[in-house]
RNA sequence: GGGGCGGUAGCUCAAUUGGUUAGAGCCCCGGACUGUCGAUCCGGAGGUUGCGGGUUCGAUUCCCGUCCGCCUCGCCA
């Protein structure tokens, strides 16, 4: 075969003249008959036009391009020329390649879809089992080369901060607390099992115990719990600790990565994030990752709610930490029919909303919906909302959490819905205060609303040592060293300051209801390190699928990958995972008690 | 585990209240054509309607089950 002298992207009029040779793909064939041929080869860099014509070739080659076909992987040398009659919405669109040699490296047989045709893709099903033909296409290409740009930009921008990548073992000891863990049977230790990991997260701690002071990986993580359309059990992240640091030194070193990847790669310059408390966030969007992208901000009514004796308002205002919010949404009077307004109430259902009233504002009154019971409030409301006139309103009434969750919820579907969301807008922001625990009523016990090994602000220190576990609201009140990046709603990373101090951390274990019998059983090697002079430290985990989702401008988590799974966890090209023999199965001391489908 | 939508030719889709031989475009195969670039024109091949069962004279269509795909709630420290 001729090895390529030039890619099929990068030939221009300079080119002219020169004899060149393209290994890459058919993409496109016009024929017209024995004398004239024209073949689109692609590779990676691009499309080129190839032509075979009989007043410059001989019949024998003019023959053998007739019989290309999509997709058949070839080899051409031949003279670049000027193109007559150039086509301007090609990058390569001035030159043609005359071919005189042609080797075909590989004929394809039928395809079951055309990589070339980008408008007419198959179903995501036949992309996922033929993944070789779908990456083909440029667009797959370019996510691929974003996603590269990306882990190149990282490991340049973190080493010249002084960070080390280092990496951890995927084999690891399973975890009691968090995701269900991915197991691996041991073949060596009889009954014993390894855990692939959720993430390096004590390992990048004890490296900072061992001195190695700023940590980088970009790591693959598991957690065996079913997926969304931005998330697989098996994802990527940029993994950094950072020794004798604070949460300012963390967040400034982060907020200058995400700037400089979106300048790089995105051509987009980030100013200084905004901060914003996680009550805060709560409180006027319902979330603890908010999309300030548009507003609908949540206005807390109670106050004025209670002056009226409808009676949706009173009974939430009898409950326990019961609250009436409302936001509006501007303009959309109209838009409001009864069937839209239904829809909210089913849609908040799921979050525990056992309605969502809404009203709208014209000509100065409240008409529709509850508009009839709120007479009496009208001109407060109008003023605590900001209402003009065609603006709707949509309440919620219930405890605080359910209405934050519902209404939240609802201004992103909203905003969705009708369209308020400007495009091109990048909204980052830190989220940071959030709670180190809250009380999960179902289980008795409270959770990390993070991970059991953020620390407590500082001055929250001798709160948390001397709390005391029956008190709910003040150990929900304690204040963790946490934080959250948070892009255009998404949160694209979070991390805290960790617990460095042996009796801080059997302090939170035993706050989660671990004795410390269970605590030294399963943390036993973090509490022996914490106790050899732990500095102080701190970090971050950034989703690399989200981010390359972000520039992407995609919400299927799956596009970003090269070989995702679906949602049941399956492999559509490699028919993973599969059936295993029972001598494999007897070397790691396992036998199968499932009933095998058949034809496996 | 719950809810929703979908599965018809290799691919994308159609098929009237349940009714004749399940159609079209693309792909593929054969032919025509010397400046195309979504080439064009002519012809041809290609089907267990995801799978199993039921109702019916008759099922792509209605019912039950099941598998697969997507979305979502739970879950994801």
């Amino acid at each position: 075969m001729g090895i390529r002298t030039h890619t099929c992207g990068q030939m221009t009029e300079s080119d002219i003249g020169s004899t060149v040779t393209l290994n890459g793909w058919v993409n496109a064939f016009r024929g017209h008959g024995g004398g004239l041929i024209f073949v689109d080869v692609r590779d990676r860099e691009g499309i080129t036009q190839v032509v075979f014509d009989s007043e410059d070739a001989a019949a024998e080659l003019v023959e053998a391009g007739d019989r290309l076909r999509n997709e058949d992987c070839v080899s051409i040398t031949g003279v670049v020329r000027e193109r007559a009659k150039k086509n301007p919405k090609m990058a390569t669109g001035s030159i043609e390649v005359v071919a005189s040699e042609l080797t075909v490296l590989s004929k394809t047989k039928k395809l079951p879809f055309l990589p070339s045709d980008e408008k007419n893709l198959p179903a995501e099903e036949t992309r996922l089992q033929y993944r070789y033909l779908d990456l083909r296409r440029p667009h797959m290409q370019n996510i691929l080369r974003i996603r590269h740009r990306l882990t190149k930009l990282t490991r340049d921008y973190f080493d010249e901060q002084g960070f080390l990548e280092i990496e951890t073992p995927m084999l690891c000891r399973s975890t009691p607390e968090g995701a269900r863990d991915f197991l691996v049977p041991s073949r060596q230790q009889e009954g014993m099992w390894y855990a692939l990991p959720q993430s390096p997260q004590l390992f990048k701690q004890i490296l900072m115990i061992a001195g190695c002071d700023r940590y980088l990986q970009i790591v693959r993580c598991f957690r065996d719990e079913d997926p969304r359309a931005d998330r697989q059990a098996e994802f990527t992240q940029i993994d950094l600790e950072m020794a004798f640091v604070d949460r300012d030194a963390v967040l400034e070193v982060m907020e200058g990565f995400a700037q400089k990847i979106w300048k790089e790669i995105m051509g987009v310059e980030l100013g200084a994030f905004p901060r914003m408390s996680y009550s805060d966030a709560m409180d006027t969007y319902g979330s603890d990752r908010p999309d300030t992208r548009f507003d609908l901000k949540l206005v807390d009514i109670s106050e004025i709610a209670g002056k009226t004796d409808f009676g949706v308002f009173a009974n939430a205002l009898g409950m326990d930490k019961g609250c009436v919010k409302a936001f509006r949404v501007p303009g959309v009077a109209e838009k409001f029919t009864r069937k839209t307004t239904d829809a909210f109430s089913k849609f908040a259902a799921d979050f525990g909303a056992g309605g969502i009233p809404t009203t709208k504002f014209v000509g100065g009154n409240l008409e529709g919906g509850i508009g009839k019971f709120l007479g009496e409030i009208k001109d407060e409301l109008v003023a605590a909302l900001g209402l003009e006139d065609g603006d709707a309103v949509v309440f919620a009434a219930d405890t605080y959490g359910v209405v934050s969750r519902s209404l939240g919820e609802l201004r992103l579907k909203i905003a969705k819905d009708f369209d308020l969301i400007p495009d091109g807008l990048w909204n980052f922001l830190w989220v940071y205060d959030f709670p180190m625990f809250e009380w999960v009523e179902d289980a008795q016990r409270y959770h990390a609303l993070h991970h059991p090994f953020t620390a407590p602000s500082d001055y929250e220190v001798e709160r948390l040592l001397s709390a005391d576990a029956s008190d709910i609201d003040m150990v929900e009140s304690i204040v963790s060293d946490g934080y959250d990046m948070i892009c255009n709603g998404s949160e694209i990373g979070g991390g805290s300051i960790r617990i460095h101090r042996a009796d801080v951390q059997a302090k939170v274990f035993a706050l989660l209801g671990l004795s410390e019998e269970e605590a030294k059983q399963k943390f036993s090697f973090l509490m022996d390190a914490l106790s050899y002079g732990a500095p102080p430290h701190g970090g971050v985990a950034f989703g690399l699928d989200r981010l390359v989702m972000h520039m992407c401008g995609t919400d299927n988590i799956r596009e970003v990958m090269a070989f995702p799974k679906t949602m049941t966890g399956q492999d559509l090209m490699c028919e993973a995972p599969n059936v295993v023999d029972d001598e494999q199965l007897g070397e790691l001391h396992v036998r199968s008690t499932a009933k095998v489908k058949a034809g496996v």
